[in-house]
DNA sequence: CCTGAATAGCTCAAGCCTAAAGTATCTGCC
DNA sequence: GGCAGATACTTTAGGCTTGAGCTATTCAGG
């Protein structure tokens, strides 16, 4: 084989690689929209906002938010207001930085996301409950190195 | 380790998984979009359409557009529809089926698609350059057993 | 102190996506 | 033939997401 058909044939493993882990990503990700919709009547985005506040009780700016989340800044804004209108989630003045919020979950969206952590995990793990152990942590290695390797060329 | 807490155990196992594919996945998503947008003015989903087409040059009915890319029939419409009206894909008349379509590309189409792709398979293999082809084939391996294991639960 | 660049956040238009409801057609069964 | 249910597709309302452009504030150098 000489060097440009292995090069041809390194793009499509990799263009193969890709499309798999998306059909993977999708498809447990429509399971879980789907639920959140039909249990809580709330969405993904949602959720993954209140994940990322409930791991950092002190409270998110907007730009953290928006990183953690690797989303723009304006749709942060429009969750955010969301779940403010809900009362799950509050902005407080940031004192150090009169440009920015400190964003926390409520009292109230402290419980909500608990119920639906709960849930959510459950569902997860009995759609993945196919998969054995062994796969798992093969899989989180290897996924690890992919993201490392992508992210250095990002 | 009594069996309630494995229980435990294994949903953090499977929830994290699943979070670190969704990066993955995200990560390189993202990319693309980028890149299909700065240099050919189109979108992951218009892309992903054509794709499809590609394969099938005998043409595709919505419906099974719809199951292939993984998405609503609504969506297909309006995805379709601009498509038609950039001249890259053409509706014709089901033979047999005068509720269907059959989908096609047009010479346009094929010729434009066969650009992006060029084009689309470089960005990939170059941002995954990093992963060594032992991981890549260990990857599509274990994959392909999550895909179907989630597939069994969906 | 001032001023220009950087940063935090918001708004807007446009496109993606879904679920639900609606129309037209097909198919199987009597 | 005719009718009931299934199927193919479209439409609509509502939410997500982006990139671009906007204001207000901060910060660093002169």
């Amino acid at each position: 084989m000489d060097r440009e058909t292995r090069v041809t044939v390194d793009d499509h493993r990799a263009l193969r690689l890709w499309l798999r882990l998306l059909t993977c990503s999708q498809l447990i990700e429509r399971h879980v929209r789907s639920r959140l919709r039909g249990r809580f009547g709330t969405t993904l985005p949602r959720f993954d906002l209140l994940s990322q506040l409930e791991r950092h009780p002190a409270g998110l700016k907007m730009n953290e938010l928006s990183r953690l989340l690797m989303v723009t800044g304006g749709n942060v804004t429009g969750i955010v207001d969301q779940l403010v209108k809900e009362g799950l989630v509050e902005r407080l003045d940031d004192e150090s930085d009169r440009r920015a919020w400190r964003v926390r979950l409520t009292r109230a969206g402290d419980k909500a996301f608990a119920e639906m952590a709960r849930a959510h995990e459950d569902w997860v793990a009995e759609l993945l409950a196919g998969v054995p152990r062994r796969d798992s942590d093969a899989l989180m290695q290897l996924l690890a190195r992919l993201k490392q390797a992508t992210l250095e060329k990002s």
